[in-house]
DNA sequence: TTTTATAAAGTGGTCAGACCACCTCTACTT
DNA sequence: AAGTAGAGGTGGTCTGACCACTTTATAAAA
């Protein structure tokens, strides 16, 4: 016997055949609510219930008045919500920052072999503002080097750790510390990246 | 102006702010879907928008007759839905797995300190297994590392990022990545595990 | 004919109420 | 004391009713 499944977990498991069945791409339109319910044979609160999870994992997106669509875009709002819940019970401030280390760390390091030079020009005027606060430039700084990476989730979970940081007491790095990455970069010396971290997290 | 809401949104909110006013455990019991549509003035259908999206995160569990309860493990609902839906992007795919490479090569830095003979024994005695699959050594293996580094955050990462690479196929370590990273640990060779990773990462 | 209002239809957003199925606990029976 | 029937609470589901918004069809005005 199958342990009974929800209505709704059926009908999640339907709209993914459908979506299958349909060959529907990023963008195409859904069928309504209530042809849904109507074709599934289930109330329309019971497709809802589905289409709020999917939503949520960011598959599709509702419009008012139009209807609902697959998602073009990967919004990875999942990982935000399991991140409010994950960081709530991990409050230890210790683990944070050096998980946002590791992050910045690994993108330095990716972010490399991708860099033009200009974009290592821009990060130079980043590093030289004089007028802007430490924490300011080290936002700007990896915000550069996270998107360069290319890689959304990576990118993802160094906001929020970054956005996470500001409400806690977090020791940037020294001022020294930028410019001499920028510098690895100008000479090309990726084996010096991992090294210069460790110089300077203590 | 707030660009209006949806109702289940805002009871995200207010679920997530509950838990921890009340400092709730995982294994709690949260309020009925009628109290909290009374004490939220929201219609017990929005309440179960909401509800039924985080339970498919795992974050939450329902059990008929008795209540809604906070997760004491994290289900793999999400992680196959998402899997059959549109996991079967290669990008998507590949972010995850970078991610979870990086993770599992800095716990493995940070517990190099902190393991002692005994603990190194047993990851051999799981590294030696010769009846287990790659994958199931793998999961033992990093789940004891990952533990090791005493940071819950990066432990709770990784554990979501192999739930999520449990439904798509993901290439292991070769089987001999494991024996040698148990020989530094035995040979306290702390500076040969950053370049034990890369070599097997084509 | 073209343009512009206006109305209608379709769609998601939300709520209230009604049942059903299931669990627990209590009070009653044996 | 043990067992049982019932009441009350809880999630599961459906229906029908509005509302707000968008698109489209229709009619009026230019």
């Amino acid at each position: 016997m199958t342990p009974k499944q929800k209505v709704y977990q059926e009908v999640l498991h339907e709209i993914r055949k459908f979506i299958e069945n349909h060959d529907l791409e990023p963008g195409d339109k859904l069928p309504s609510e209530r042809e849904l319910s109507e074709k599934l044979q289930a109330g329309r609160s019971s497709i809802r219930e589905a289409l709020r999870a999917i939503e949520l994992l960011g598959l599709i997106e509702t419009r008012h008045g139009e209807g609902t669509f697959l998602s073009t875009y990967r919004s990875y709002q999942t990982v935000d919500l399991l991140a409010s819940f994950i960081l709530q019970e991990n409050k230890t401030k210790n683990d944070i920052i050096l998980v946002k280390r590791i992050i910045e760390k690994e993108a330095a390091k990716i972010a490399f072999s991708s860099l033009t030079e200009k974009e290592i020009a821009e990060l130079d005027e980043i590093v030289q503002n004089q007028t802007a606060e430490t924490a300011q430039i080290h936002r700007t700084f990896f915000n550069c080097l996270v998107k360069k990476t290319d890689n959304l989730l990576l990118a993802r979970i160094w906001m929020l750790l970054e956005e996470f940081s500001n409400t806690i007491q977090v020791l940037n790095f020294h001022n020294a510390f930028y410019r001499e990455l920028v510098s690895l970069y100008k000479a090309k010396a990726y084996d010096l990246i991992e090294p210069l971290f460790h110089k300077y997290s203590n």
